[in-house]
RNA sequence: GACGAAUUAGCUCAGUUGGUCAGAGCACGUGAUUUGUAAUCUCGGGGUCCCCAGUUCGAAUCUGGGAUUCGGCUCCA
C-alpha cells in the first residue's frame, strides 16, 4: 500500500507503485489531460516514472513554471532529434530551458553552418515527431555505459559532460529515435507539444568560455495550443514596438552617425531637453541630500590612471591615450571619474567633521566596447554617468548607503519603475587573490550593505562572487521591452582607490584616518536609462519631464497669430509648448500629433481667439473641455507638482 | 572580439532567373483649399541601390574584402 499526499494534505492510498500520471486519472480525467510533470518530495518527476513509497506531491501544469520547464525542456529534444535527422554527426552540447522557451547548443559535422533559412524546416520536422506521439522514456544508466554511446555517436560535448557526473546518478532520455543524456523530467510523450516555433539562431561558446569552440545555439518555444503561440507572436510584436532604438528615431530623441564613429550616440534637440529635465531633477535631490557638483576635464593625465590602477587592467582594451607636442606626455580619454574626484577630494586636509563629502558629477566617460557589444542606447563606447563619490568615515558607511538607497527609491518612484530587481554582490571568500583591502574591511563594507538593505526593506537577490574587486555593491537591474535585463542603479563601496590616492581624514584622536568611498549613479547612465525610460513608457514620459508638454494647433492659418500669443505665454509660464501652423486641417493635426505623444493638444479657432481660451485635449483620452490661458496654467503646473510632490521638496 | 543575418529616397519597405526595375507609401516642396477634435486635393523634386575590387556584352541582383546595423554569446571600469 503506497500512500500519496496532496497539496491539500489529503491524503490517497494506491495497492502499488503508482505514476504521477495514474494520480492524475484518479483525481479527474480532464487534469490528466493538462498536467505535465510531478513534484515527488520535493523533486520534479515525469508523470511516466513510478512511485515505489510513500511520498508527498504536486502535480505541475501549464500554469505552473515546472510545467513550462519539463513542456520546453523535452521540446529541445525533439530539436535535437529534428537536426540530428538533417545533420547526422551533429555534436548535441546543452539544451535547457530559458524564461521564453528553450535553445539547444548544437555542433554541426563537417563545418555545416544553420542559418535561419532552415529554421522552418525543422519547425516542420519537429511537428512531424511531435505528432507521432513518440513516448519519452527514462534509462539510468552506468557511467560507462553513458561514456560508451557517447563514444560510438562521436559526440565529444556530452561525453565531457559525463565525465563531470558521479557513477550512479546518470539517466538517459530517448524519444523516437534520439537518445540524450538528461536529468529530466519529460512529458510522457511528444504529442503534448502542438505549436512549434524557432525564434532565432546565433553562436554561443561552448560552457560560455571565450576560448572554448563556437556553437550554434538554436533558440525556439513551444505551446500545447497554437492560439497560445499566436498569442505570443503578438505579443513580441507589441513589445518590438516600444523597442526604445524604433521609439528614439520617430520622436527624435537621439541619432547615430558612421561617420561620427560606433557606439557614439547624440542627443538631438528632444532627447536633450529629456535629459536635461532628468538631470535637473537628480540635482535638486541631490540637493537636497547634501550633495556638491562638481565639473571635471574628459582627460586625464596617463599616470591618474596607473595611480587608479585603471589603466593597468583595462588600457590596453580601451581607447589609446592621446599624445601631445611634448616628448612622452600622454593623456587618457577618462573612463570614469573616480580619480578625478579623488584628486579633488585631496585638495584640502579633511577633519573627520567634513566628513561624509558627497561630490556629484554628470560626467561623460569614454570605453571601447567591442563592436559586438554596442546595442542601441544601452551600451555605447561614450556616455554620461549621474555619477557621485561619497567619501566617508567607517561608522557613517551604513547611513550613507541608506540615503543612496533613498535617492534611488525616489527616482524609480518618479518615473513608476516598479518591477526591478535588486542584487547584492558580495565576495568570494575561496578566492582572497581576486580582491584588495583586508578581510575585516570587507566584512564590514558587506555587513554595512546587508544591513542597509534590510533595514530598508528592499528585497534582494545575493551573488557570491560577483563583487567588484574592490569592494561589494548593489545593483538596481531593469528589465527592458523584449525581457533583457540591464543594470542601471549601483552602489558601490571601494576601500581601494582611498588607499592607491592616499587619502586621509585627521580624526577626533588628531590620528591621520583612511575614508571609505562609495561610488553611485542612480540612473547608471544618461544614455542607458533613457533606453529603459522609452521602452518603459513607450515614449509617453510623464509631463514633468517629456519634452514637450503642449502643442498648439490653429483651426486655420488665421488663428497663427492667435496660437503664437498664447504660446509666448506658456513658454514664459515655464510650460514646454511648440505651435503646428501647418496648412492642414485640424483633424490631421490632431492625428499627428496625438502619434508623436505631446500630452496636451490646445485648439485654437474663432471662439477662443476671442475669449482668450484654448481648447484641451489630452492625448490619448480626448477632449477636456475649453480652459483660459491662466486656468491652464494652472491646470498644468498643478499635474506637474502633484507628479513630483513630495519627491523632493 | 567570434558565429549567423541584414544594409535600396529623410523614414518604412517592394524589387522574380543578371537585361525599360530605380519603385510605393509616408515625409519634403508647390498650387488650390481656410478647415472645429485621429489622415483634403493638385503637381513636383529627391537615390554613390553601404563602400572597394572582381566576374560579365551587361550587376541593386553573382564572387571576394571592408564598414555599419541586428540576434544571442563573450565582455561590461
Amino acid at each position: 500500500m503506497i500512500q500519496i499526499t496532496l497539496p491539500d494534505n489529503s491524503i490517497k492510498e494506491f495497492a502499488e507503485a503508482v505514476t504521477g500520471y495514474e494520480i492524475a486519472k484518479s483525481i479527474s480525467n480532464s487534469l490528466a489531460k493538462v498536467v505535465l510533470s510531478i513534484s515527488v518530495n520535493g523533486e520534479v518527476w515525469d508523470l511516466s516514472r513510478k512511485i515505489e513509497s510513500d511520498a508527498s506531491i504536486k502535480l505541475y501544469t501549464w500554469d505552473n513554471r515546472e510545467g513550462q520547464e519539463t513542456f520546453w525542456h523535452s521540446s529541445a529534444h525533439i530539436l535535437a532529434e529534428a537536426i540530428e535527422f538533417y545533420y547526422p554527426g551533429t555534436q548535441f552540447g546543452i539544451g535547457p530551458t530559458i524564461d521564453n522557451g528553450f535553445y539547444y547548443d548544437v555542433d554541426l559535422p563537417d563545418g555545416k553552418v544553420l542559418s535561419e533559412k532552415d529554421l522552418q524546416k525543422l519547425e516542420q520536422k519537429m511537428l512531424e515527431l511531435a505528432r507521432q506521439k513518440n513516448e519519452i522514456v527514462r534509462y539510468e544508466v552506468s557511467k560507462a555505459d553513458a561514456l560508451n554511446l557517447f563514444k560510438e555517436k562521436n559526440d565529444d560535448l556530452k561525453e565531457e559532460l559525463i565525465g563531470e557526473l558521479e557513477d550512479g546518478t546518470i539517466t538517459l532520455y530517448k524519444q523516437g529515435s534520439f537518445t540524450d543524456l538528461c536529468r529530466g523530467p519529460h512529458l510522457p510523450n511528444t504529442s503534448y507539444i502542438k505549436a512549434i516555433k524557432l525564434t532565432s539562431i546565433a553562436g554561443a561558446y561552448w560552457r560560455g568560455d571565450e576560448k572554448n569552440k563556437m556553437l550554434t545555439r538554436v533558440y525556439g518555444i513551444t505551446f500545447p495550443k497554437q492560439k497560445m503561440l499566436q498569442e505570443y507572436l503578438v505579443l513580441v510584436e507589441e513589445a518590438k514596438k516600444r523597442d526604445h532604438r524604433k521609439i528614439g528615431k520617430e520622436m527624435e530623441l537621439f541619432m547615430f552617425s558612421e561617420a561620427v564613429g560606433q557606439g557614439l550616440p547624440m542627443w538631438l534637440p528632444k532627447g536633450a531637453q529629456l535629459r536635461e529635465q532628468l538631470e535637473n531633477f537628480l540635482k535638486k535631490v541631490q540637493k537636497k541630500y547634501g550633495y556638491d557638483q562638481v565639473i571635471t576635464p574628459h582627460i586625464g593625465d596617463v599616470n591618474l590612471y596607473k595611480t587608479s590602477g585603471h589603466y593597468e587592467k583595462y588600457g590596453k582594451d580601451s581607447f589609446q591615450p592621446i599624445l601631445t607636442p611634448s616628448e612622452g606626455e600622454e593623456y587618457l580619454l577618462k573612463p570614469m571619474n573616480c580619480p578625478h574626484h579623488c584628486e579633488i577630494y585631496k585638495w584640502k586636509p579633511k577633519s573627520y567633521k567634513d566628513l561624509p563629502v558627497r561630490m556629484a558629477e554628470f560626467g561623460t566617460v569614454y570605453r571601447y566596447e567591442q563592436s559586438g557589444e554596442l546595442h542601441g542606447l544601452t551600451r555605447v563606447r561614450s556616455f554620461t554617468q549621474d555619477d557621485a563619490h561619497i567619501f566617508c568615515r567607517p561608522d557613517q558607511l551604513k547611513d550613507e548607503f541608506k540615503k543612496v538607497i533613498d535617492i534611488i527609491f525616489i527616482i524609480f518612484k518618479a518615473l513608476s519603475f516598479e518591477n526591478y530587481t535588486a542584487q547584492i554582490s558580495l565576495r568570494d571568500p575561496n578566492k582572497p587573490e581576486k580582491y584588495i583591502g583586508s578581510s575585516e574591511n570587507w566584512d564590514k563594507a558587506e555587513q554595512a550593505i546587508v544591513e542597509a538593505c534590510e533595514e530598508k526593506g528592499l528585497e534582494t537577490t545575493t551573488e557570491v562572487g560577483e563583487a567588484a574587486f574592490y569592494g561589494p555593491k548593489l545593483d538596481f537591474m531593469i528589465k527592458d521591452a523584449l525581457g533583457r535585463s540591464w543594470q542601471l542603479g549601483t552602489i558601490q563601496v571601494d576601500y581601494n582607490l582611498p588607499e592607491r590616492f592616499n587619502l586621509e581624514y585627521i580624526g577626533a584622536d588628531d590620528n591621520r584616518h583612511r575614508p571609505i568611498m562609495i561610488h553611485r549613479a542612480p540612473f547608471g547612465s544618461m544614455e542607458r536609462f533613457v533606453a529603459v525610460l522609452i521602452e518603459h513608457t513607450a515614449g509617453k514620459f510623464p509631463l514633468w519631464l517629456t519634452p514637450e508638454q503642449a502643442v498648439i494647433l490653429p483651426i486655420s492659418e488665421k488663428y497663427n497669430d492667435y496660437a503664437k500669443k498664447v504660446s509666448d505665454f506658456l513658454n514664459i509660464s515655464d510650460i514646454r509648448t511648440v505651435v503646428d501652423n501647418r496648412n492642414e486641417k485640424i483633424g490631421r493635426k490632431i492625428r499627428d500629433n496625438e502619434l508623436k505623444r505631446i500630452p496636451y493638444l490646445l485648439i485654437v479657432g474663432e471662439k477662443e481667439a476671442e475669449s482668450e481660451t484654448v481648447s484641451v485635449r489630452r492625448q490619448g483620452v480626448g477632449d477636456k473641455g475649453t480652459m483660459t490661458n491662466n486656468e491652464f496654467v494652472d491646470f498644468i503646473t498643478k499635474e506637474v507638482r502633484e507628479q513630483l510632490s513630495g519627491l523632493y521638496n
